[in-house]
Order: structure tokens, then C-alpha cells, then sequence
RNA sequence: CAUUUCCUGAGUCUCUUAA
């Protein structure tokens, strides 16, 4: 069992579910019963890649062969509530469920639910929860905090996140890097870089110290509005401190080369990785894939998915959706369906919003009202995206009168 | 039975869809 779940750990890791689920099969089949932790293992891979129903199956068997679940596997439910589903009522029924079992939640726990509720932007009712947690007399971590600030930050509200450090500070909870990151990402999405220029300054005396992750949001914000100069100075700044970049320094690094000059440049860079020390990804194929989408080229794509094929790196959800979108751009809806209907491929909302646009755009009315009740079976919610998308759609189709009709029909249920 | 070690859960950065 040991043996096994480090092995399901690791292709947890590596984003492999189906291989994690062969491999907890096979442990059963042999009659190596799996215990709590195999258990946790398996339901967290299946979380992590948004397959709930069957960590609830997976739960249910462990109840079922009597193994008694621990706080982290209750955890990795209250995680796919909160995370996935947004189903807080049942997250906090898990809660009760554990005191009840005599499990009480931890600090993971409530923070996990925290965490859910702030990016749902539900604050307050976050702020409830870590009241919850005080009176159940467990005292909170940075990971309790950091929801916070990261919700005040997308909202826009710097001043606030500011004065949540300051006060993690004074609680004895003081921001760690992490917290720092967070508040550099929200000031930087809204233009304040010379205030971030400022906290790096002054980082020793502020009692933390810059990492990795750090430089990499700051570049990519740089890149992000044109500032690509600057970026490479910071990217200079960060070597010089010693600090290793990362693959996600690699690909933020590629993704602007390859949007200001050409993907031939980007290209250039994969082939010169190995100077680096680092090797290309997922997201780093992903990069290339989607700008060569978008100036139409297909077979550069096809080759592209190829090679990363050769190379043994899976392709993930975003991969699919570069192949199905370029495969609809060129017309190839045959093959574009393979890819959307073969099983181990699981269809996210951005998967149905390509679509959408494409059926709208080829005309293929039915298709798109199979998609539509498809999505419904499978329980994709629309997003925000997918409503602009049909509204963009009957208007350019000069169907003025069905817009409006749409727009009232979703008023209510807009997310 | 006790003790020690190993294996499960939470926060920040990069890629995909509309305008």
C-alpha cells in the first residue's frame, strides 16, 4: 500500500488521473487493501482534474470497505464543494458531518473553504468561517489569510489588502512571500508597478524575501502591457540574485517572444532550452500552439502536437481546445468532434464556448442545439463568456429581435 | 503498548474561448 500510493502520488503530480485510477484498480485486484491515504490520494487526483462524481464514488467505496476517513480525505471534499462545485451548502455539511464523526476540522479545513468562498468573491461569508474557526478554538495560519488579500486584490481594493497586511502582521500571522506575491499581482494588474518597484526595495527591511515566483508575476504582468524591455531587465535582476528561474519563467518568457516577434523566434527558444537547464512543458507547446492558431496554421499545429507526442508529455484540457479550435478554423469539424467525443478527454466550458462560436459561424444551428443540451446533461454551466459569445453571434447574423429575447431570458441567471 | 521514520488534504506566477 505504501509502495502504491507513492506511485499513485507521483501520477497524481503529473496531472494522470487515469493512471492513478489503473494503478488503484490493479492494488485492489491483487488484494492489497487500499487504507485512508490511498483513499485521500486517489480522490485528490480525481479532484484536481475535475472528474468530482467519481471522487465521490471513491469516497463512497472507502465508507463502504470500512476504512474510517481522516480529516485530509473529508478535506478533499469540502476542497471539490468549494473549489469545482461552488456547492458551499454541502461543503459546510461535510463540516458538521465531522464533528459529528468525532473528526474535527482543522486549520486545513477551514482554510480550504475559505479559499473556496473568496474566489467565489462570497468575502464576508469567508470572514464568517474564520470566525467559525476561532471559536473553535483552532488558530489560523498565513493559509487562512491569504484568501483575502487575493479577493481584494481582483476586486481592485489595494487599499484594503494593504491594511489586511499590515493587521496579519500585528495578529501574529506576518505575510510570508506568498502574501507578498499576491499583493504584487493585484498591484501590478492595476498599473501600479512603481509601487511594486518600491516593495522590492525594501523587502529586507520588510521582513521577507523575494522568490522565484515573484519575478515571474512581475515580468509577465511587464509583458503583459507591452513593457517587454523592462521585463528582460527584471529577468537580469533575477539571475543576479541567484534566484533559478523556472519553467513558468521559461514559458512567460516564450509566450512574449512569441506574441511581439515571431513563433519562428519562439521556436528558437525551445530548441535552446537545454542552455537553460530547463525542459519544455505542456504550457510551453500550449504557447506555440495557440499563436500558430491563430494565423491559421494547422499542420504547423498537427506537427507541433506531434512532436510533443514523441517527447511523452500529455497533452492537458487547453491542448485540446488549441486542436479543436484550430481543427474548426480550418473547417475540419469531423476531426474536431474525434477529439471533443474520445474518452480520457474531458470538455471544459472554454471547450463548448469554441464550439458555440464556430457552429454560429459555420451555421451548423443543429450541432449547436446538441452541444447545448449536451452541456446541460454534463453540467457545464455557462459562463459570462458563453453568453457574449451567442449575443455577438445573433447580432452579427443580423438577429436583432432573438438577442434580445436571449438577454432577457438569462437576465436573471447571469453569472 | 510506547516511541521514531516514510506515504494523504489548503494560499501566489505562465498557455486555451467572446467582446
Amino acid at each position: 500500500p505504501f509502495h502504491y500510493n507513492l506511485l499513485m502520488k507521483a501520477f497524481s503530480r503529473a496531472g494522470n488521473p487515469d493512471e492513478v485510477l489503473r494503478l488503484f484498480r490493479e492494488m485492489k485486484e491483487s488484494k492489497c487493501d487500499p487504507n485512508v491515504l490511498c483513499y485521500t490520494t486517489v480522490m485528490d487526483a480525481l479532484v484536481a482534474a475535475n472528474r468530482s462524481e467519481e471522487a465521490e464514488n471513491v469516497f463512497e467505496q472507502m465508507i463502504d470497505s470500512g476504512v474510517t476517513p481522516d480529516a485530509a480525505s473529508f478535506t478533499v471534499l469540502v476542497k471539490f464543494y468549494s473549489f469545482y462545485l461552488k456547492r458551499f451548502d454541502s461543503a459546510y455539511e461535510i463540516i458538521r458531518w465531522m464533528v459529528r464523526s468525532g473528526c474535527d476540522p482543522d486549520v486545513v479545513t477551514y482554510s480550504t473553504l475559505i479559499t473556496g468562498l473568496c474566489w467565489a468573491g462570497m468575502v464576508e461569508e469567508a470572514w464568517g468561517v474564520l470566525d467559525q474557526m476561532l471559536q473553535g478554538k483552532c488558530a489560523p495560519n498565513a493559509h487562512s489569510y491569504t484568501p483575502f488579500l487575493e479577493a481584494y486584490c481582483s476586486q481592485g481594493k489595494i487599499e484594503a489588502a494593504m491594511r489586511l497586511m499590515e493587521s496579519m502582521r500585528s495578529i501574529g500571522c506576518p505575510p510570508d512571500a506568498v502574501a507578498y506575491n499576491i499583493l504584487i499581482n493585484g498591484l501590478c494588474k492595476h498599473g501600479y508597478f512603481d509601487v511594486v518597484a518600491h516593495l522590492l526595495q525594501n523587502s529586507v527591511s520588510d521582513g521577507w524575501e523575494p522568490d522565484a515566483v515573484t519575478y515571474n508575476t512581475y515580468i509577465s504582468r511587464l509583458c503583459k502591457v507591452g513593457r517587454s524591455g523592462d521585463a528582460f531587465k527584471q529577468l537580469e535582476i533575477m539571475l543576479e540574485k541567484k534566484l533559478c528561474p523556472t519553467i513558468v519563467t521559461l514559458n512567460i518568457v516564450l509566450d512574449s517572444i512569441c506574441r511581439e516577434s515571431t513563433v519562428w523566434e519562439g521556436n528558437h527558444l525551445l530548441e535552446r532550452r537545454l542552455e537553460l537547464g530547463l525542459d519544455v512543458d505542456v504550457v510551453s507547446y500550449n504557447t506555440i500552439m495557440s499563436r500558430l492558431c491563430e494565423i491559421g496554421k494547422l499542420s504547423w499545429v498537427l506537427k507541433l502536437f506531434n512532436d510533443m507526442f514523441k517527447k511523452g508529455i500529455s497533452p492537458n484540457t487547453e491542448t485540446c481546445n488549441i486542436l479543436i479550435h484550430s481543427l474548426c478554423k480550418a473547417g475540419n469539424f469531423r476531426k474536431a468532434k474525434c477529439i471533443f467525443t474520445s474518452k480520457g478527454f474531458f470538455a471544459d466550458i472554454v471547450t463548448c464556448n469554441i464550439l458555440i462560436h464556430e457552429f454560429y459561424k459555420a451555421g451548423k444551428i443543429d450541432e449547436l442545439h446538441n452541444l447545448l443540451s449536451g452541456m446541460d446533461m454534463e453540467n457545464i454551466r455557462p459562463d459570462t463568456v458563453t453568453f457574449n459569445t451567442i449575443i455577438d453571434c445573433l447580432c452579427r447574423n443580423g438577429k436583432f429581435l432573438e438577442a434580445i429575447d436571449f438577454v432577457r431570458s438569462v437576465e436573471d441567471g447571469y453569472p
